[in-house]
RNA sequence: GCGCUCGUAGCUCAGUUGGAUAGAGCAUCUGCCUUCUAAGCAGACGGUCGUGGGUUCGACUCCCGCCGAGCGCACCA
C-alpha cells in the first residue's frame, strides 16, 4: 500500500472526475491526498509517500489521524510540534472537518463532520461505490494455490492453501486487478510407477466406478507396501514408471484415465466450496520444458554438475548466514543446493517450478505470482526466487515472486489434526460433518423458539449448508495465517465470538428489518437528507467507511485475516446499533437514516463475507 | 549444530508506516425479551505482552543475548 497509493493519489489529482468519486468512497485518502500536499509545500524533499492518514483507534482523539510528521520532523531535525503547525497552516480540508487538532508529540488529529460521512453514505446509497474504490492501475497477479495431488483425496491440508488463495483471488478481483488463478495439480512424478503397477494387476473395477479415489489410495497402498518388502517388485514399478516417461500409450492412458477420476474429485469439492480456477496447469504440463531449462541453466554457468545431480550452488554474494543456498552442519558452511536434475536423470520439483515461473512470465506477464503453500515450504521457495533471480535477472526485475505460507492445523489435543484413528481427515467428510452439525444447531435454535417465529423446517438444510460450510471457511481464514491454529468444531459452530454465524446472524438481522418493513421508499433514489445523530449511528457509520482500507490491506499483506476482524467489528457495531436505535419505530429524517444504515451494513457484510468465499443466508 | 516461524488474560486468539489507557470470545459473576430474530446487548473480574538488555519523544511491534515450542536442513513434493 505504500507504494500504491501515492501513485493512486496522483493518477487522480490529473482526474477531476475520478478525483470525486474517490473522495466520496474514501474519506481517509482525501484527507491523506490535501495532508500531503501541505507536507510538500512545508518540506518540498519529504518523501509523502509515508504520510498517510489512518482511522483513529481511539474516537476521543478524532476521527482521522496522521502520525506521519513525527518520522518526518526527525528526518529533517526540525521541531515535530512546529513542524505539525506549519502543515495545519498549509492544510485546506474545510469542506471535510470542523477542526484539525495537533496533540501530544505532533499527532494530527482530524474531525470531520457528520454532513460529511452521510454525504458518503448517500453517495453509497445511489450505488456510487461500495466504500471501497479499483485500482486505477490494476496489476495482473497470478495466484498459485490449492494444488492437490491425482489419485489422493483432498484432505484437511488442502483447506488453508485452498480457502486462502479463493480469499486472496476474491479480494484481489473486487479491487479491479487482473486475476489469474492457477491449480498446480501434482499429476507427475514416481508415485505413478506404482499406481500403474497396481492398475494392471490388481484394479478391482467395481470399486473403481464406485468410490475411484479410495480404489486408487488402495491400489497404492498395496503396491507401496510390497515394493517396500520386495526389491524386485520396486523394480517392476520403475519399469511402469520408465515407460510412462517414455511415452508408452497404454501407460499413458492409464494415466490420463486417473487424471480424469481425480480431476471429478476435485470439482466435486470446488463445487460445494465455490472454488474456480481459471487453470489447472499440473506438473507434467512443463514435462517438455525441464530438460531444456537444465540445460540452459548449465549452460549460462548457474547450474553445475555434483555428485551426479546437478544443482545450483551458492553464488558467495552474502554472507554465509544469509545465504539460502548454504546450511550449517556441525559448525562448518556446506552447500545446500537446489538440484534441479537427480542423478538418475530425473528432474524434481525445483526444476518443474522454474519452468512453470517461465511460462507464467511468458504466457501472462504478471506483476506478481503468488504461491499459498504451506510455511514449511518456505526454504524450497527462497531457492526458487533466487534461482529465477539468477537464471532471468531481467525478467525477475518485472515480477515480484511471493510465497504466501501458513501455518499447520492442530486437533483440539495441540497435535496435528487427525482423525480418531489417526488417519487424516478427508476434505469431503469434512465438509459433510460440518453441515451435519450445522444442521443439528439450527434445528436446536429453531426448536427453542416460539412456533410461530421459527423458519419454515424446508429451509433448514439450505441454512445448515450456508453456516456449516462458512464456519469451515471462516474458522480458517481467522486466524494469522503464519501460526498454527486448533481446530474446534464448538468454537467455529458457536454462535457468539468471532465466528461465521455470528456473522451470518448479524445479515439475518438487517435482512430481517427489510421483510418486516417491507417495501422502503426512497433508500436508493432520494438519497439525501442523512442525518447522523445516536453515537451508535455514527459509530457504525465511520466502521463502514473503513470496508476499502480494510480490502487494501488483504491485498497488500495477502492476509484475509484482517477482513474477518473487519467484519467482526462491524457486526459488533450494528448488533450495539441494534438495540440502542429502533429503525422501524423511528420517523422522518432518523428512520431514513437508519434504514440506510441497515441497507448498507448489509451490502458490506454480504459483499465482505463473499470476498471471504462466504455464503449469506436471509434467514436463520 | 545451523536456519525459519512463533511465545500476549486460566483457555482459544486479535493487535493495520513503532503512536495516545494492549483488545475479543470462552470460562466465572451481575443486569436486559408485552418493543425490528435474546444465535443478541450492557457491565464486572482477569495482563511485569516468555526473559534480560539496547535503539527513541514513544516498543507487543525494531536490534542483540538467553529460555521454551513447532518446522526445515542436497537427489519426495
Amino acid at each position: 500500500m505504500r507504494v500504491l497509493e501515492p501513485s493512486f493519489a496522483l493518477d487522480l489529482a490529473r482526474r477531476v472526475v475520478s478525483l470525486h468519486a474517490f473522495a466520496e468512497a474514501m474519506l481517509h485518502l482525501i484527507l491523506q491526498t490535501k495532508l500531503q500536499a501541505a507536507v510538500r509545500a512545508i518540506l518540498p524533499d519529504a518523501d509523502t509517500s509515508i504520510v498517510l492518514v489512518r482511522p483513529c483507534p481511539d474516537a476521543r482523539h478524532g476521527d482521522y489521524q496522521s502520525n506521519a510528521l513525527l518520522p518526518l520532523a526527525k528526518a529533517q531535525k526540525l521541531n515535530p510540534r512546529q513542524l505539525a503547525e506549519q502543515v495545519k497552516a498549509a492544510l485546506d480540508v474545510t469542506e471535510l472537518c470542523d477542526a484539525v487538532d495537533i496533540a501530544g508529540p505532533g499527532f494530527l488529529n482530524f474531525r470531520v463532520r457528520p454532513a460529511a460521512f452521510a454525504g458518503v453514505l448517500e453517495s453509497a446509497a445511489r450505488g456510487e461505490h461500495l466504500f471501497f474504490a479499483k485500482a486505477t492501475t490494476p496489476r495482473t497477479v497470478v495466484i498459485d494455490f490449492s494444488s492437490p495431488n491425482v489419485a489422493k483425496p483432498m484432505h484437511v491440508g488442502h483447506i488453508r492453501s485452498t480457502g486462502i488463495g479463493d480469499a486472496l483471488q476474491r479480494v484481489f478481483r473486487l479491487l479491479g486487478h487482473r486475476v489469474i488463478t492457477d491449480n498446480h495439480i501434482g499429476d507427475w512424478g514416481t508415485q505413478f510407477g506404482k499406481l500403474l503397477l497396481g492398475w494392471k494387476q490388481i484394479l478391482d473395477r467395481d470399486a473403481l466406478a464406485k468410490d475411484a479415489i479410495a480404489e486408487l489410495e488402495r491400489l497404492y497402498k498395496v503396491i507401496n507396501a510390497e515394493c517396500d518388502a520386495n526389491l524386485a517388485r520396486l523394480e517392476e514399478a520403475k519399469q511402469e514408471l520408465v515407460k510412462l516417461q517414455a511415452g508408452d500409450a497404454e501407460n499413458t492412458a492409464v494415466w490420463q484415465e486417473m487424471i480424469r477420476v481425480s480431476q471429478a474429485q476435485f470439482d466435486t469439492i470446488y463445487g460445494r466450496l465455490g472454488v474456480k480456477f481459471d487453470h489447472a496447469l499440473g506438473e507434467s504440463f512443463y514435462n517438455p520444458q525441464l530438460g531444456p531449462v537444465v540445460v540452459d541453466l548449465l549452460g549460462r554457468g548457474i547450474a553445475r554438475e555434483s555428485e551426479g545431480a546437478v544443482g545450483v550452488f551458492s553464488d558467495g554474494s552474502v554472507p554465509p548466514k544469509e545465504d539460502a543456498f548454504l546450511v550449517n552442519r556441525d559448525g562448518e558452511w556446506v552447500p545446500d543446493p537446489a538440484l534441479v536434475r537427480k542423478s538418475d536423470g530425473g528432474f524434481n520439483y525445483m526444476t518443474t517450478d522454474l519452468a512453470t515461473v517461465d511460462y507464467r512470465l511468458k504466457t501472462w506477464a504478471p506483476d506478481q505470482i503468488v504461491y499459498v503453500v504451506d510455511d514449511r515450504q518456505s526454504g524450497h521457495f527462497k531457492k526458487l526466487f533466487l534461482t529465477f533471480a539468477r537464471w532471468q535477472a531481467d525478467a525477475a526485475k518485472q515480477v515480484k515472486l511471493v510465497h504466501v505460507g501458513f501455518g499447520k492445523i492442530l486437533g483440539e489435543d495441540g497435535k496435528p489434526f487427525k482423525t480418531r484413528s489417526g488417519d487424516t481427515v478427508k476434505l469431503g467428510d469434512l465438509l459433510d460433518e460440518a453441515e451435519l452439525r450445522a444442521f443439528n444447531v439450527v434445528k436446536g435454535k429453531q426448536l427453542e423458539r416460539p412456533e410461530a417465529e421459527r423458519v419454515p423446517e424446508p429451509l433448514w438444510p439450505e441454512i445448515a449448508r450456508v453456516v456449516g460450510l462458512g464456519a469451515v471457511k471462516y474458522a480458517d481464514l481467522l486466524p494469522n495465517r503464519q501460526s498454527d491454529y486448533q481446530f474446534s468444531w464448538e468454537k467455529m459452530l458457536a454462535l457468539q465470538g468471532n465466528t461465521a454465524p455470528y456473522l451470518l446472524y448479524a445479515y439475518t438481522r438487517v435482512r430481517s428489518i427489510f421483510r418486516k418493513g417491507g417495501e422502503l421508499p426512497g433508500i436508493r433514489s432520494q438519497a439525501s437528507g442523512v442525518s447522523l445523530a445516536a453515537p451508535d449511528e455514527l459509530a457504525l457509520a465511520k466502521q463502514l467507511m473503513n470496508f476499502g482500507l480494510v480490502l487494501e490491506a488483504v491485498a497488500e499483506e495477502y492476509r484475509p485475516n484482517f477482513l474477518c476482524n473487519y467484519l467482526y467489528d462491524l457486526a459488533g457495531l450494528f448488533a450495539r446499533f441494534y438495540e440502542s436505535c429502533p429503525v422501524l419505530k423511528a420517523e422522518g429524517a432518523e428512520r431514513a437514516t437508519r434504514l440506510l444504515l441497515c441497507e448498507l451494513t448489509g451490502r458490506v457484510l454480504k459483499q465482505g463475507l463473499e470476498a471471504l468465499g462466504i455464503e449469506t443466508t436471509e434467514q436463520m
